[in-house]
DNA sequence: AGTGAAAATGGTTGGCA
DNA sequence: TGCCAACCATTTTCACT
């Protein structure tokens, strides 16, 4: 599916408000409102848009410890049961396979370092093959935006 | 401000489907359409719904070069150059400020390998009190959630 | 806090340019 | 693709519990 400048500007605005008005954008863009939805469900069908979802306040909901924590697998054979793991646990925000220190990175939100320490210990260490893993702790965030660079493809 | 058990749902649904029409939460919690819309206008004032965001498909718009890098600086009064920098560079999805391997850690988003190495050497690098950088680059993304463990609420 | 019904707003559909 | 206009769905308001 090929993008005009037009998508990129409602896929901008969708992102910073998924629940605009049709009719704001229609203003907004000089179109009518009709044709913004019909833009809209293309994008959706297209699966470029593949949902949408209300940005919680991680900390006054109290689960604003973040942590990094790499981990190393004794062999490929383990990916499968970490992977699948991986994707039930619902502490862990996001994991990386990378290159370099580690074989996976993680990104846990915890309410406690209690909460990390039996995530850590109770969990991940205790899964079979975990060679290593070395955990780094966010003392503050300075930023989490999840929006894409956007701008970069017009 | 206190949640109880409903609130927490209505959070977990408006994270799957920040769209999600209030007589369809109704119908599932079985309470009226403008209970839901008050609780959802309750939360929303409280700032624990900070907005609401399309998810989008970063593979399908070519922006699926995930990078970590870890920054040290030379001085903390580099920090707030670096900081402002960081929020501005939309190529930056996050940075935490860390204990352990370094100062900061920045989650960037690139369309290539040219556009990471110009980020790189053009744009961080080049920040005046940059003491050291570590990139690590994602082969593969295994989970990218941005859902928060809401679970260990109730 | 929650309800039900009415009023207001917004979304969707279909014929046409 | 997009527009307009009529139609339909949803949200909001409000008097009452």
């Amino acid at each position: 599916m090929s993008l005009d400048e037009l998508d990129v500007k409602i896929l901008s605005a969708l992102s910073q408000d998924g629940r605009v008005k049709w009719s704001a954008l229609a203003e907004q863009f000089g179109i009518s409102a009709p044709a913004i939805a019909d833009r809209v469900r293309r994008l959706e069908n297209a699966n470029v848009i593949t949902g949408y979802a209300a940005r919680l306040n991680a900390e006054k909901l109290g689960i604003d410890l973040t942590a990094f924590i790499s981990v190393t697998l004794d062999h490929p054979r383990y990916r499968q049961g970490f992977v699948a793991y991986v994707e039930a646990a619902d502490n862990i925000q996001s994991c990386h396979h990378i290159v370099g220190e580690g074989d996976y990175l993680l990104q846990v939100r915890c309410q406690s370092t209690a909460d990390l320490e039996r995530l850590l210990s109770d969990e991940i260490k205790s899964l079979p093959g975990i060679a290593q893993t070395r955990t780094t702790i966010a003392l503050s965030t300075v930023k989490d935006s999840q929006s894409l660079p956007l701008s970069a493809l017009v």
